[in-house]
DNA sequence: ATTTGTGGTTACCTACTAGTAACCAGAACA
DNA sequence: TGTTCTGGTTACTAGTAGGTAACCACAAAT
């Protein structure tokens, strides 16, 4: 998921992009903001993800020092995520984009299968 | 390249994730900044991206509005990509994410490899 | 007559991403 | 006794991203 041979270049901005740039970490990041949230929540509330692709997500997050991984020793487990320093200096920016898309983007023509059931929401992401 | 399910959600966040989410665009807007630049320019400072994938990243970066195409109609033919205002617009989320980068990244070890031959940059994004 | 330059497009193939389903521990509860 | 709960991991598989190489038009230069 990484790109080493971004992540290896010499140019800050394009190793930030060899870390970051997929489309799961921004989410995940958008997601916990400041609270401390527990796997399955996490699961539950991240679009589309699957527990693999979560894992794995979660992992090179932690690894490249963007959130803290808290392992509570009981039975059944239970583990919280939450964001480092370094996690929460990147939140200002995703709020930026959230701006940046309201303002610039262009509306979309809704597809006629959004309507043929009512408003179902099932598979979008919660607004926060 | 673009998530539907993502670009579907009635989440804005979640929407631009889907439409810039992944590390071409980003990188490609990065060296366009506010010059206007020709196919191959762009095939040549846009590290590690082949012709293929290069065009098709234009294109949705285009459909999107992010950016405009002036092809001349000339031979041998001349295209001329630059940001619109949408993706003028987004130049600096990038500035913030460079400086979040410089502030915050963890030192890596540089590779043996890296000094073999001495200071070579072939392989690396031109720092902008 | 042939080569060069430009901005693609296309077919083909490989490598990786991501989904699915099964499985695990071990305590609590029915 | 069996089920549930949690946070994973693993093996297998489908789908797709992306690389490579060949090809195109046609003018100008060699």
């Amino acid at each position: 998921m990484r790109d080493d041979r971004f992540c290896n270049s010499n140019c800050p901005f394009t190793r930030a992009i060899g870390t970051i740039g997929n489309k799961w970490k921004p989410m995940i990041i958008n997601v916990l903001g400041n609270r401390s949230i527990r796997f399955g929540q996490l699961h539950a509330i991240v679009p589309h993800i699957s527990r693999k692709v979560l894992t794995e997500q979660l992992k090179e997050l932690e690894e490249d020092g963007l959130l803290e991984r808290l392992a509570y020793k009981e039975l059944p487990p239970r583990v919280e995520y939450k964001l480092s320093e370094k996690g929460l200096a990147f939140l200002p920016i995703l709020e930026y984009i959230k701006e940046w898309n309201l303002k610039y983007e262009v509306a979309l023509i809704p597809k006629e299968t959004d309507y043929q059931y009512g408003s179902k929401t099932k598979d979008d992401a919660p607004v926060f």
